[in-house]
RNA sequence: GCCCUCGUGGUGAAAUUGGUAGACACAAAGGACUUAAAAUCCUUGCCGCUUGCGGAGUGCCAGUUCGAGUCUGGCCGAGGGCACCA
């Protein structure tokens, strides 16, 4: 038996594929176009299972498109901005662009051994300057068209670092590193505008069929669209407050106002600054989870003030105001009228204060007696106790027909909301993208010319001080516009924007004087298929999509908007977790199997215990280094088992007997090879072909589809299936050239899985037109079919026989068949049910 | 609390429009080959009488249908998302 020698063949055809530039991607405007991008890693420097699945996937699609003779664009770079690196140079006193520089080149290694058939000539890093500078010509750009403004914004201070903290480094309301309770800070910071295109991305959605359904839920929830309408309320009272405005999307309960609830943070709120009980209520109020769950079950709270509002529906009717804790500022106009008997929140906080709650709805079924008691009734009905708006259909009806009241009476207006909040890009960090702003001595902010960016990040700094580095950068800070002497921005922008435009990049990466070139936009543009995490299914993708939007908007760049045509979200890549006797988490390198059972290498005696299989993570140690992987089993085996067994948007558990099995199944292929070679020299004339070709054909139609639908895993059984088929076959005495044809196609056809196998396979046989092989509709159709024979609906026969079979010869068969008759005897058939060639139930 | 998705052997999973449930693989058991091991190949979902056959069976309970893993309703369970959005 002759060994697969994996690591020289897939060494070579990486080789031939680099040197060759293989996949180096160039417009021809006589092909059609396919652009394949799986979400870019950061380089944190190493890879690992999680990028090998995605990656694989990726893979096997743009080498499937390839075959098909479509133009690929198949490129990488790298996330390469953010706060791991500030994190780890610190750690190590080096500086962060050294830190990601070595960890790019160590995982571009990495990658390259997977076999990937990546254009490497595209290659982007996002923190280097050729990428950033067209970043920041782009922020000015969006400046210019008002897409971007500055506001003060809250932020999470860590009093002790005086750094600002993102919201995963805030741990129980203090800070990870030092442990101080976290303040509130306001802070001056830049934002998109990305609740301009609330409705637009709303839209878009519609157009992007592929798209998992998961996703567009989430993000239709995100930008959480509501109709309804604005409503304002006359205030008397003893302060110079005249009319308070309130947006609701159920006008039609305004009879069962009982209370208005305002924001702590509500205009009014400034005529009790000084009233210590409203601080100290303010200050619980900030206490309370800010996550939906925590609200939903949390305790409501308010304050009273002294004023009362008028139902202007039913202006005898006057309600208390109060600050409440479940209301926000910056939605609506942070003021709301309480309906108890129609909203659980409001129902709660009327109980808490002893107000009215009044039925303005019945269900359907019930009649006008009916009345809310236990828990608010949200639901359709009919309006009661509510004057002249009685007997109207709600929600539909009502809302529509109050609205119409309330703007002839002109006590409001219709109105639509979003939840979609500005987006916040402004970072106190060093390792990311200076943001090209100036400030004078004023404060006023100005655009630095185009002609003098890129702003370029300082480098060899001190990141061991308090805050911003780049705060303490006195030299960097100063600059000198037309003669004026100015002050820099020292925030950088959110990673979360140089991934926004990182698919247009990759279409011109060389481009010097644009971020992108309009002729080869214009080509590879949309990305045909974006495969990465479901993790970036709401930020990511909408502000992905937002980008689109902004940087077409005001002009013609663009003839697409939408920058992912398809979407393909994998899951995730799963280990067994094991802990020893302490419970401490231990790697499963660390364990040996006996007998079926665990133990500790270096303590046998130590046994192990196994806990449920988990998403691969390093803190529970039960991480597997693809390195070693693709060391010791190939790039090839690794790529056929992450693809087997799980369906690519599943979890996928990682075992070493699958990764063995993946390993020995690619020697048993090899082993076939060198029989069918074998075959090939002795040229047999034997003329019976029929079978292999058939077979072939099936089999190609089997794999076409699949890749069509991301059906990888059942690719995975094709492929075992043509196996032990051709194991079989392949003693029986076929011509020569029957044989090449169809393992030639069979070779071509798994390819895009194996392809370092697969090529030098190809290469043996001396196949020369290596394309995507088609099948034969016409050699799909069966000679001898079986046709299931049900009674009473349950199967008691298969029959063979040849194919377009008319239901009274069938009949005539299942007669003298010996199983069936013994049913049929003596039965009188009620009724006979038969669906061509498939099956008969016969009803007794 | 709200929204979404999913429940099929010991395990991961297959099953066009409703039409042979469990393809393919992992694990376990048995067998073949071998002096032996490794490697390879074959058999085995469950319960019965034990060659063959019969029965139950896709989370549970109903319904529609000649026929339901697939469709409808209700329940139970698991996972995911959530920014108090009025």
């Amino acid at each position: 038996m002759e060994r697969y020698n994996f690591k020289e063949i897939e060494i070579k055809w990486q080789n031939i594929w680099e040197n060759k530039k293989k996949f180096s991607a160039k417009i021809d405007k006589t092909k059609k176009k396919f652009y394949c991008l799986e979400m870019f890693p950061y380089p944190s420097g190493k890879i690992h299972m999680g990028h090998v699945r995605n990656y694989t996937i990726g893979d096997v699609l743009a080498r499937y498109k390839a075959l098909q003779g479509y133009n690929v664009l198949h490129p990488m770079g790298w996330d390469s901005f953010g706060m791991p690196a500030e994190n780890a140079a610190k750690q190590n006193n080096l500086d962060p662009k050294t830190w990601t520089e070595s960890n790019i080149s160590k995982m571009k290694t990495q990658l390259k051994k997977l076999g990937l058939s990546i254009d490497w000539d595209r290659e982007i890093s996002t923190c280097s300057e050729d990428y950033y500078k067209h970043q920041q010509t782009f922020f000015l750009e969006l400046l210019e068209k008002k897409l971007v403004y500055r506001k003060e914004n809250y932020v999470n201070w860590d009093p002790i670092d005086e750094t600002v903290l993102a919201n995963e480094q805030v741990i129980d309301g203090k800070g990870w590193r030092s442990g101080a309770v976290v303040e509130r800070k306001k802070l001056n910071q830049w934002f998109f505008n990305i609740s301009k295109f609330s409705q637009n991305l709303l839209d878009g959605l519609d157009e992007l069929e592929t798209w998992p359904n998961k996703v567009k839920i989430m993000q239709k929830n995100w930008i959480g669209k509501s109709f309804g309408c604005e409503i304002d309320f006359k205030i008397n009272g003893d302060l110079p407050v005249n009319n308070i405005k309130c947006f609701t999307t159920r006008p039609d309960t305004l009879f069962g106002c009982s209370f208005i609830a305002v924001s702590a943070d509500h205009e009014i709120s400034k005529f009790y600054k000084d009233n210590a009980d409203f601080l100290k209520f303010k200050e619980e109020c900030s206490k309370t989870g800010t996550t939906e769950e925590a609200i939903a079950v949390g305790e409501k709270i308010g304050f009273k003030t002294n004023l009362m509002a008028i139902n202007p529906l039913n202006p005898g009717h006057k309600v208390p105001v109060y600050f409440a804790n479940f209301v926000l500022m910056d939605y609506g106009f942070g003021a709301v009228f309480g309906c108890p008997a129609h909203d659980q929140r409001d129902f709660d906080f009327a109980k808490k204060y002893k107000l009215e709650i009044k039925t303005v709805v019945r269900p359907l079924d019930k009649d006008d007696s009916f009345e809310v008691r236990k828990e608010a009734y949200p639901g359709p009905g009919i309006l009661i106790n509510s004057n002249f708006l009685n007997g109207l259909e709600a929600p539909n009806n009502s809302v529509l027909e109050t609205i119409k009241i309330i703007e002839k009476k002109n006590l409001g207006k219709k109105q639509i909301n979003y939840r979609l909040k500005d987006w916040g890009v402004s970072r106190q960090r060093y390792w990311g993208c200076p943001i090209p702003i100036a400030y004078d001595k004023n404060g006023n902010a100005h655009p630095i010319p185009k002609s003098m960016l890129p702003v370029k990040l300082p480098e060899n700094i001190n990141l061991n001080v308090k805050g911003n580095p780049l705060d303490s950068q006195k030299d960097w800070k100063e600059i000198i516009i037309d003669g004026k002497k100015l002050t820099r921005e020292t925030d950088t922008l959110d990673t979360f924007v140089c991934s926004s435009w990182y698919y247009l990049r990759f279409c011109s990466a060389k481009e010097e004087n644009y971020g992108f070139n309009k002729e080869e936009i214009d080509y590879w543009m949309p990305v045909d298929q974006y495969i990465g995490g479901v993790e970036h299914a709401i930020l990511h993708l909408l502000y992905s999509r937002f980008f689109m939007q902004a940087l077409s908007y005001k002009n013609e760049k663009f003839n697409i908007l939408e920058p992912f045509d398809g979407l393909f979200t994998q899951g995730m890549v799963c280990h067994e977790t094991y802990k020893d006797d302490e419970g401490n988490w231990v790697s499963p390198e660390e364990i040996e199997t006996i007998d079926g059972k665990k133990y500790l290498i270096k303590d046998k005696t130590k046994k192990i215990e196994v806990g449920p299989s988990e998403s691969m993570s390093k803190s529970k140690k039960n991480t597997i280094d693809p390195e070693n992987i693709i060391l010791n089993y190939g790039a090839d085996a690794a790529r056929l088992f992450i693809l087997s067994d799980s369906p690519p948007e599943k979890d996928i558990q990682w075992s070493e007997e699958g990764i063995i099995s993946s390993f020995k199944f690619i020697q048993k292929l090899w082993n076939l090879n060198v029989k069918i070679f074998g075959e090939i020299k002795k040229d047999h004339k034997i003329d019976d072909d029929d079978e292999i070709e058939k077979y072939t054909n099936k089999f190609i139609k089997k794999i076409t589809d699949n890749l069509e639908n991301f059906s990888y895993n059942k690719i995975i059984a094709n492929l075992h299936e043509v196996y032990s088929f051709l194991y079989k076959e392949i003693n029986k005495k076929y011509k020569k050239d029957t044989i090449i044809n169809n393992y030639q196609k069979i070779l071509i056809a798994i390819n895009p899985v194996i392809p370092h196998f697969s090529n030098e396979c190809l290469e043996l046989i001396k196949a020369k037109k290596i394309e995507w092989p088609k099948y034969d509709e016409s050699m799909l159709i069966e000679n001898i079919i079986k046709i299931v024979i049900q009674i009473n609906g349950k199967k008691r026969a298969l029959i063979e026989t040849k194919p377009n079979v008319s239901e009274e010869n069938l009949f005539v068969i299942i007669n003298k068949d010996e199983t069936l008759s013994k049913y049929l005897k003596q039965k009188e058939i009620k009724r006979k049910i038969y669906i061509k060639d498939k099956l008969m139930n016969i009803i007794i």
